[in-house]
Formats: C-alpha cells, structure tokens, sequence
DNA sequence: TTTAATTACGTAAACGTTTTCGCCTAGCTT
DNA sequence: AAGCTAGGCGAAAACGTTTACGTAATTAAA
C-alpha cells in the first residue's frame, strides 16, 4: 500500500485547512465553488476516498445495511438479495449478508451484533423456526428494520409481504376447477403469517366449494429431504388425494419424487401446484403450475423503503406494502 | 437508543482505566485475572459491545470481507455465497456482497471502494466481458485476495477452481459414448480461463475420438434469453447436431425451449448435457445429464484460504486449489 | 458612514477504540 | 540495605473524519 492519501495530505498540498478540505468534498455550502474543485481535482488525482471507519465514528452514519435471511441458496431470497443490491448500489450503500438457517438463536445474535453502529439498517425475514415477537417488539425502537416476506406483525416496523391468502384462494379454487376433490396440503411456514396466511386461503377456498371442512391431509415441512419424502408418500398411500398444494419449494423434489416412486401420473392421478421461484419450473416433468412470488421486485422495495427511512423521507402511506403474486398455469395441474 | 454503554463507560462504574478496560476486553497479558473477570461481568450486564468503526479505525482491521460476483440470483453464486457466509461465521467476519452483472467497470468501481480499509479482504469470481489482467495485477498487492471459479492467472493470489478441462473432456467422451457424432458447443465465459478449458477438453476429447477437429458447431451466449434462443434454433436447423454440450447453466433453458420448439426430441434426435447446478435437474422433461460444480465447497475452500491469509496462517502449499466437477448422467444423454 | 449580514475559511474538539510508554508496588536477589 | 525484576495498571497519543464555533473580509442595509 502506497502512503496514506487522506484529508490531512490533501489540505497540505492545497495550503488550506482540513475542515475546508472536508467541507469541499461533502460539498458544503460553505465552500467557494473555486475551492472546491481544487479539492476534487486533487483528490481525484491522488485517488483518494474517505476512510469509512473514521468517517462512521464520526458522523454515525455507515452507509451500510444488513440483509438477515434463513439461506441465500433458495430462489426466492438469493432473488430478493438481488434486487436489495439493486437498489443499494443506487443509494451508495452497502450491504452485508447473514444466513440463519432458521436458527432463531443465531438470528437474535447476528441481530445484535449490529446494533452497536455497525450498519444504519436491517432488512429481514425471519426465521421460521419459532414467532418470538418480544425480541422484535424493542429491536424496532433501537434500529430502522423492514420486513419482507417472513414478518413479524403489529409492530411499528414497514413490512413488504403478498397477497398470500388470496393467491392461495385462487389456486386452491385453479385445482378445484381442474377437477380436484381431495387436495392435500404441504404445509410450510407454519409459525408464520405468511404460512398461516397460504393455509388459511386453502382451507377458506375448500370451504367455499362445498369441500369437507374437516381433517385436511397436511404434511408439515421438515428440514430433512429424505423425510420429507417419507411423508409424502405416507399422506398419498393413506388419503389417496388427488391435489397437492405445497406451500413452499422446497416440497417440490420430494413430490415429484414421491409421484414417480408412487407410480402415480401427474397430473392425471395427482396434480401438483406449488409456491416457487424457479426458473426451471417450465421445464419440468411435467411443468409445474406454480405461485410465483415477485421476489426480486420484493427485495426493490423493501430496499427502497429502508433507504426512504434512512434518508429521513416520509414513507409516502402505508407501513404494509403488498405485492401481487403471480399464478401460472402449467401441465401439472392439467387444465 | 439507551445511552451509549462504551469503554468510558465501564471504566468509570469499575473505577479503572480506559486502558486497562480495553486490555482486559481483549484479553491482554497484562492484566489480572481478576479485573479481567470484573471487566467482563459488568460488559456482559450492560450488553457492552464494541463500536466497529472505532476499533477499526484504530486497528486497522474489520473482521470484513467482500464477495463480488457477477449476480447472486445464480445457483452457483447463491451456494458459493452461502459456503462463504457460512465459514465467515466461523472466523467473525462479516460478509459484503456486491454485484457486477458482468460489466467490468462496476467491479473495477465497487473493488477500488474497498481500498480504503473498508474490509480486510477480497473473495471474487471475475466478470465474463472482458480479461484485463493489469487492473488485477495491481490489485493484488494492495490487498488480499481470492479468486474462485472464475479467475485471473498467473497473478500472486489464490485461486480455487475445478477441473474444468478435464470433466469437459470427460462429458464429452459420455456424449460420444452415447452415439453423438457431431456436438455442438454453446460457449459461455468465451474470455476466462474456465471457458476456455472447458471448450478445450471438449475440443480436445473429439480429437481424440477421431471426429472431425475442423469448424465446430458453436453458439456463443449473449445476455439476451430471446437471442440464444433464436441463436440455438439456427444452429439446431443449420448443422442438425445430434448433440448439445453446454458450458453454462444459462443454456438450459432456451435449449430446451428449441428443441421443443422445433420438435427436436431428447435423447433421441439431440442429446444434451449442461454444466449446471439446479437442484430440479432430475426432476427435467427429460431429467438433465449435469457437469455440477461443488459450488458450496469452493465458497467454502476460497473463504477459509482467504481467512488463513488474514491470520497470517501459512498456507499450506499451493497457491491453486482445485476441486473435482461431478459428471452426473441422466436421460437427456440418454444411455 | 456605521452597522449588520453574508461569504469563506480555520481552530479545535469530538467520535470510541487501541497501543505505546512509563509509573508504581511487591517480591527477589545480592 | 540497595538494586532488580516483573506484574499490573494508567496517561496520553493516535486513527481520519465531521462539525460547532470563531473570525476576517467583503457586501448589503441603515
């Protein structure tokens, strides 16, 4: 590393002050425009940028956000990721990323190791493994934080959701309407709103056609593929369903998988519809009818609303956006 | 935000120094035993943790490293990151994620913005557009560095890659094996290092078969789902390949499109196999023969050689780590 | 012409750590 | 008894900024 260039260096060349030499870079009212471009061209000229450390201690500002997510290798969040940097680059922030793998213990710590200045915001989605709201009710009083997708509710905090029950209303009644009577349910997320929410629209829209209210064939979601699998083949061999609705990705493989091993032909003896991001979800053995969530708009905007806070501008409303998800139609729920 | 709990803080409740606070947070010989438990008791009661811009500024060090990377919306990249993210933990460090969409000089751009002591160090997978080794010569003297997957050669800094020659040649071999005779490239990474082995063990695996070295069938990848589409319908129509090899995920689907399209059926009027990292490859109408990078190994390996440099650990003997590809056979080579 | 306001810049303190150096005390060694 | 050593701690400088405040010169208002 070549000698330090810093605001000392560039005020000595330039035979002013370094406050002057500050003020010109911040390009303070105070400054002459003349001064100032001698400021930024010698500064351009010695390549110099501010040290971020000196300049956070000071000012308390970072310039840097935190992402905290269950996992970056799922396709909705590593799309969320996306469009958070998007927007991020737009602002000049950075942004960091944690993983929590639906550990809530390492969420609460990686949460608290932030709150002593390390950056000015957090975008979250929680884990899914427990909805311990007390942690969060006093985390949104100490930092700016936005929820997207996994929330907590009735806190003082902007959240960035979907119009979970009624895309999960609407493809139930897709399923109904394709001739399903006895569908099944994969269910995900259940600690959560969201997950209680895509429930809630399944069971709401069974009831609507006259569709037993009673015992619903569920299979919960575990983190363990294989089980997973197990499950499902049990739910299918018991109930004989002949509708699946998976409330998250992650049951895709599994179903799919269960149906070959089964023997069963989707979508003539099961169909399968599922919330996914996948790219690939049109190629497909059959192609599959998904719920496709806009995760990458999600991530512009919970971003954008950070950044709308951050910069001190009043949120134009509400402090509960909700995007619109996307039902696509696909072989495997036949019609 | 409570009143700022820091160093000072503790020193004037325990009637000591700052220093000597200081010390005993960090463990120094220096001080008893027995301060050091009362230091640390009354840090844990008050949820004392230290300011980083402060610590940083004065250390030097920010137990911070950056990844940058062409897109996190990747399967390869997402499980890259979550190797790093993952091994990060492990160490402390925090983890910056920037994006370069493949443009050279948003990565020169956000790599000089981290010049400044803004992280310890560097993990990244170069843009596609262009090869400009001298920005990276530079560059790797003024900060430590890893390279993974997508590389610059013959610089002083680790790099983590597979073997991309040889399962190239190898996943070839397996076309020719099943009865290709004439396969066509769909080349991506044209100006790395990666696509230039995997384009050479191809080359090289149908020399060897004896088929003809003269032009090869090539489709060069454009950033523009429609264009490589249309591009692969001219080649499939053209030069009637009764084999697809694709260095790049990014192919898969506008080749499956075409071949649909043009009512081409796989295996048995074209065969197809991908370098790939989709967890749905099985799941494919046809299920897809892969070349799979282990992805999360190499976030992994390139992260805790990165670590090792940081912690002036010697590493252990090469400079290059190279990990084997898996050639994973299915129905879309179809024997 | 005097006073007030404005412009342009400098001085110095502050942000919260880490680290060098030096001091003091106890316990040893001669 | 004098001199050493080592252990335990504190004073103060430093890291590179930002910013409150002060000041001098110029301009506008009275």
């Amino acid at each position: 590393m070549a000698e330090a260039v810093n605001i000392k260096r560039l005020a000595q060349e330039l035979n002013i002050s370094i406050a002057t030499v500050s003020k010109a870079l911040n390009d303070s009212y105070e400054i002459s425009l003349k001064t100032k471009n001698r400021v930024w061209t010698l500064a351009k000229e010695l390549n110099y940028t501010p040290n971020p450390a000196a300049s956070n201690l000071r000012s308390h500002k970072t310039k840097t956000v935190a992402v905290i997510i269950p996992c970056v290798a799922n396709n909705f969040f590593s799309l969320s990721i996306k469009g958070i940097e998007e927007i991020a680059r737009q602002y000049g922030y950075h942004v960091l990323i944690y993983q929590t793998h639906e550990n809530i213990e390492a969420e609460v710590a990686f949460t608290n190791s932030l709150l002593n200045g390390r950056v000015d915001g957090i975008l979250t989605s929680v884990s899914s493994s427990e909805y311990n709201s007390e942690y969060y009710t006093n985390l949104v009083k100490k930092i700016p934080l936005v929820f997207f997708d996994r929330v907590y509710e009735n806190l003082d905090a902007v959240k960035v959701t979907t119009d979970d029950y009624e895309i999960a209303f609407q493809a139930t009644e897709h399923l109904i309407e394709c001739g399903c009577t006895k569908i099944a349910y994969l269910y995900g997320l259940e600690n959560l709103p969201a997950g209680k929410a895509r429930f809630a629209g399944y069971l709401d829209a069974l009831k609507t056609h006259g569709i037993a209210a009673g015992e619903q064939p569920v299979v919960k979601y575990q983190d363990d593929e294989e089980l997973n699998l197990q499950h499902i083949k049990e739910l299918l061999k018991k109930y004989k369903p002949d509708g699946l609705f998976s409330s998250i990705e992650e049951f895709i493989i599994p179903a799919y998988c269960a149906c070959r091993e089964m023997d069963l032909k989707i979508p003539s003896d099961v169909k399968i519809l599922s919330f996914s991001n996948l790219s690939t979800a049109k190629l497909l053995n059959p192609s599959l009818t998904t719920i496709t969530q806009p995760a990458f708009e999600i991530g512009r905007e919970a971003a954008k609303c950070l950044f709308k806070i951050l910069n001190n501008k009043q949120l134009d409303d509400e402090q509960n956006i909700i995007l619109k998800s996307m039902l696509i139609k696909r072989e495997s729920t036949g019609c």
